[in-house]
RNA sequence: GCGCAUUUAGCUCAGCUGGUUAGAGCACUUCAUUUACACUGAAGGGGUCGGGGGUUCGAAUCCCUCAAUGCGCACCA
């Protein structure tokens, strides 16, 4: 063994090549790999990134998150297991890849393509895609285990996705029925309410009546759906309209047939907003619908088509124009015929398909729901209750299944959600994405589920079989990810060990779409849970507070900030300053200053591996010798506790924060420094000190690694050449004579009383440079300082070195106490007299003012606590020790305000 | 319209269940240059904690209210 030699320059690039290898080929990835007896588990299953494009700094964000975490319980000694996937994003990739082909010339691909060959285009895209994307996880540092490496669309996936529908299409929890759904007429296929944007338009409402002799005039933003109209609703207490209920209006607006209009009652109609009644479409509004379920007499009729022109029913003169046609035509009618009464411009919003961009219509059409309302057949409740129990009272009543949301406010919202919610429409009119398993006979018309292909009907045994069309929504087979990943529905070791996993980070922006159904298909189809512990995070934004997207051009790829900074920089700066639950702002000055900590980090060991003969792991703490080796020990369990508290709250920010007081502050700007001096003693005091200056830099490594494992393992590995970092122990904070510290505030009381001797060494040599500071006292100048240290003058005068190097002063006098001396700078430290001599080059006015103005502060100080003391309420009020305390500072500020005065005076 | 969040130094944010002379990083000012590290060190300036009211001996912290900003949901007749 030698010294150890580092390079000057900590390049990021070079230095963390070849070290995701090392760790892969360990194999501690893999949790069923890692060494010693690991009881508990701790399981992620990482939200799997669509596959249509490569990873954005969103990605990175998350990958940090989780990496933190599981690199922590990794080393808290559990069975760690992050498990990687990809999504196959039905729309989303569909759309993608047909927008890449219309680029290409392509008008129709569908059409001209046909379903074969444009599912083998959407491959080809996704494949290549999910290569990349796996590349960039890995380059993010993220220690997945890849042996368990999932894809939504992949075969023991799809398995799943097929029985899931398997067995709520047995339950008659998926039903097929005729109901109002969101359609995209530019992507040909319904999309969910949550899979739409709102965007706010200003639009006409026109008022208007059917007919002279209709009683009730109507608004409306959309005239030509009128011509589909069935009812007019209004409210059961409006005295204006209430008798008219239940009469029916034939009238002619020149629909294909007359239209007959009932009046009817609904108490969901305000009296006092527009005209107090609303005309009812049943067919192009899902609230309207919702009225005629309730009222089916009065029919429905659909006006506009799939293709977003109208259809014959809405008369012949309208019969294949574009609703905006229709619109427009409609409107004149009413014109002509004296009907229209008023047109006023509002605001309002429209929703928009996420994917395909173009506003949704409202069609009734057959599609394929999930029933969230329906009692599930021997459970004795609905899939919303499921939902509803498990962050409630815990999954079946049971107390330990019950999901914690962080920040808790996001339950309240979840819970909200949840009771709006409407039976999930869960098939889709694209191509790419499981095809639901339901095969129809045109011969006896039977509807049988089948995930093969089948040859005849079960029923019949007739050969005129077909499967279903469409395919299922993303978020069916994102539901199951859990659990799918580990196996179901096969019952697999992997899914008795690991399910229900332990945390799950997501977005809150997609809060609703994922961790609802992940939750309703793990407790519908496992009985269980599907995690333990949700954190929710918000996103990150530029820095004026816009959202990242491409067509602002604010982007940040994270695989350049990676090639520029490292990904030590980038994760730490990704996760510092920022609070579960809230967006925060992103820009190049934090991913510097995360960059110069690990470059910090480097010269430090660069600093302590230079003195080190023979470095070696020192594995138990070594004795403190010196007050600033008990100081250092002290912040260290301080550091170690606060970290490990914040991070055991995944509280990633904190954490950092407290390691990074310890490690620049405390270790490298004080410590160090001290052991320059203190080492040089002697042989004996040198090794002792290089012992101990291992063993913290050791830990420092060790409480790093979660957060930035590139730069702690390299630096490990130069101690350490058999063992990796990443299966080291987590640090813990050392039993003191006090015993364990409960908390952080018998931490701080610790950090006070017992290593008050060194925070006073700190307190005179900063005291010391700020009166050489504000004197101007350059190098070289003689200056000589005097101290009266009263009862600290023994200790004062074993730590003489320190604070003579450290302050850079050549002569120091220790003494109890004596004669003011005359013409000095002073200052008072902890009730020490501190005078600097300058020989006469003192500025006596400039010093002067200095010490008015701390007197000044201090007096005022003073008045508040004389006060507060004052204040007999108080003195009766508040608890003893408050008042003990307040009197100790009274106490304390008054002798520090006599002694300024006498410093002013000896000038 | 309903709900949630945010509002603390020029900027980005800490400050937990009320007792600190309100903190950090960046930026700023001054000083230091053959130093482990200029991706550095030292010293410093800068805040009546969004406004108003209340509870309390005591409020950045709890309650009410108003305002601004952001985000959900509903409405969109």
């Amino acid at each position: 063994m030698s010294k150890i030699e580092l390079e000057k320059i900590y390049d990021a690039k070079s230095a963390e090549k070849g070290i995701y290898e090392k760790w892969e080929d360990s194999g501690f990835f893999n949790p069923d790999k890692l060494p010693g007896n690991r009881s508990e588990n701790f399981v992620i299953a990482m939200p799997p990134p669509n596959v249509t494009g490569i990873l954005h700094l969103g990605h990175a964000y998350e990958n940090a998150l989780m990496d933190i975490q599981i690199r922590y319980q990794r080393m808290q000694g559990k069975k760690a297991l992050i498990i990687p996937g990809t999504d196959h994003a039905a729309v989303a990739t569909q759309a993608r890849v047909e927008d890449n082909l219309k680029k290409e010339g392509i008008k129709n691909p569908r059409q001209e393509l046909g379903r074969e060959k444009l599912l083998e285009k959407i491959r080809e895209f996704a494949e290549s895609h999910k290569a990349i994307m796996i590349g960039q996880i890995k380059k993010l540092g993220t220690s997945c285990d890849w042996s368990r490496l999932a894809y939504t669309f992949d075969e023991p996936r799809s398995k799943a996705v097929n029985e899931l529908f398997r067995m709520m299409f047995a339950d008659g929890l998926i039903y097929r029925g005729y109901r109002v759904v969101n359609w995209s007429v530019k992507g040909q296929s319904t999309c969910s309410d949550d899979e739409l944007e709102y965007e706010t338009r200003k639009t006409i409402v026109y008022t208007f009546k059917y007919s002279d002799n209709f009683p009730i005039p109507i608004a409306t933003t959309r005239p030509e759906t009128k011509l589909g109209d069935t009812a007019v609703a209004v409210n059961p207490d409006d005295e204006r309209y209430a008798h008219f209920i239940g009469q029916k209006f034939t009238v002619d607006i020149g629909a294909a047939n007359p239209l007959t209009i009932t009046i009817i009652g609904d108490k969901n109609v305000d009296i006092n907003y527009g005209t107090g009644a609303v005309g009812v479409t049943p067919a192009h509004s899902q609230i309207d619908f919702e009225m005629y379920q309730k009222n089916k007499e009065i029919g429905i009729i659909p006006v506009i088509g799939k293709d977003g022109k109208m259809l014959a029913a809405a008369g012949k003169d309208y019969e294949g124009l574009t609703t905006l046609e229709a619109r427009e035509k409609f409107v004149a009618w009413l014109k002509e015929h004296n009907l229209h009464i008023s047109e006023e411009e509002i605001e309002h919003n429209i929703g928009k398909s996420d994917r395909f961009k173009d506003v949704v219509e409202a069609l009734p059409m057959e599609q394929w729901f999930v029933d969230v309302n329906k009692e599930i057949p021997g459970r004795g409740k609905s899939l919303k209750d499921l939902m509803r129990e498990a962050v409630t009272i815990g999954h079946n009543g049971d107390k330990h299944k019950i999901i914690d949301i962080t920040p808790e406010r996001f339950h309240d919202t979840y819970l909200s959600w949840i009771d709006n919610l409407r039976d999930w429409c869960i098939s889709r009119q694209i191509w790419w994405g499981h095809r639901i398993p339901v095969w129809y006979c045109d011969e006896c018309n039977e509807i049988f589920y089948s995930a093969e292909k089948h040859e005849a009907c079960p029923k019949c045994q007739g050969h005129n079989i077909r499967q279903d069309e469409d395919t299922l929504d993303t978020w069916f087979s994102s539901g199951a990810w859990t659990f799918s990943t580990l196996g179901w529905p096969d019952k697999t070791e992997d899914l008795k060990k690991f399910h229900p996993t332990t945390w799950m980070q997501m977005g809150y922006e997609i809060l609703f779409f994922w961790m609802a159904r992940m939750i309703l298909m793990s407790t519908y189809a496992l009985d269980d849970i599907p995690f333990k512990n949700v954190y929710i995070h918000g996103i990150l934004r530029d820095k004026n507070g816009k959202k990242f997207s491409k067509s602002l051009g604010n982007g940040l790829d994270p695989l350049e900030v990676i090639e520029k900074y490292g990904t030590d920089a980038i994760r730490l700066s990704l996760i510092k300053g920022v609070s579960a639950g809230n967006d925060s702002r992103y820009y190049e000055e934090k991913i510097e200053g995360s960059r110069n900590f690990v470059n910090k980090l480097w010269n430090i060991s660069r600093f302590i591996f230079s003195s080190i003969e023979n470095p070696t792991i020192i594995a138990a703490r070594p004795e403190a010798k010196t007050e600033a080796d008990k100081w250092i020990f002290n912040q260290l369990d301080f550091a170690i506790f606060n970290a490990t508290q914040s991070l055991e709250k995944s509280d990633f920010s904190a954490a950092a924060e407290f390691l990074n007081d310890f490690t620049w502050n405390d270790f490298a700007d004080w410590y160090l420094e001290v052991c320059k001096v203190e080492s040089q003693k002697s042989k004996v005091d040198s090794d002792s000190k290089d012992e101990i200056l291992q063993y913290i830099l050791q830990q420092i490594l060790k409480l790093w690694h979660p957060f930035i494992p590139y730069v702690t393992e390299l630096i490990w590995s130069k101690i350490d050449q058999k063992n990796l970092l990443m299966i080291e122990a987590w640090p813990k904070a050392e039993e003191n004579k006090h015993g364990i510290v409960e908390n952080i505030k018998d931490l701080l009381h610790l950090a006070k009383t017992d290593v008050v001797d060194f925070s006073l060494v700190k307190e005179v040599v900063a005291s010391l440079r700020n009166l050489r500071a504000e004197n101007k006292v350059e190098a070289g100048v003689f200056a000589r300082v005097i101290i009266f240290a009263g009862s600290k003058l023994t200790f004062l005068q074993s730590q003489k070195e320190i604070i003579m190097k450290l302050s850079r002063l050549e002569k120091l006098d220790l003494m109890e106490s004596g004669e003011k001396p005359k013409g000095c700078a002073a200052n008072i430290v902890s009730g020490l007299e501190i005078y600097l001599d300058l020989a006469g080059l003192i500025d006596i006015e400039a010093e002067k003012k200095r010490l008015t103005k701390e007197i000044a502060e201090v007096d005022q100080y003073i008045k508040g606590i004389e006060m507060k003391l004052a204040n007999e309420e108080f003195v009766s009020n508040a608890p003893a020790a408050v008042v003990a305390k307040e009197k100790e500072k009274l106490a304390e500020a008054s002798g520090r305000k006599h002694k300024l005065n006498e410093q002013i005076s000896s000038l």
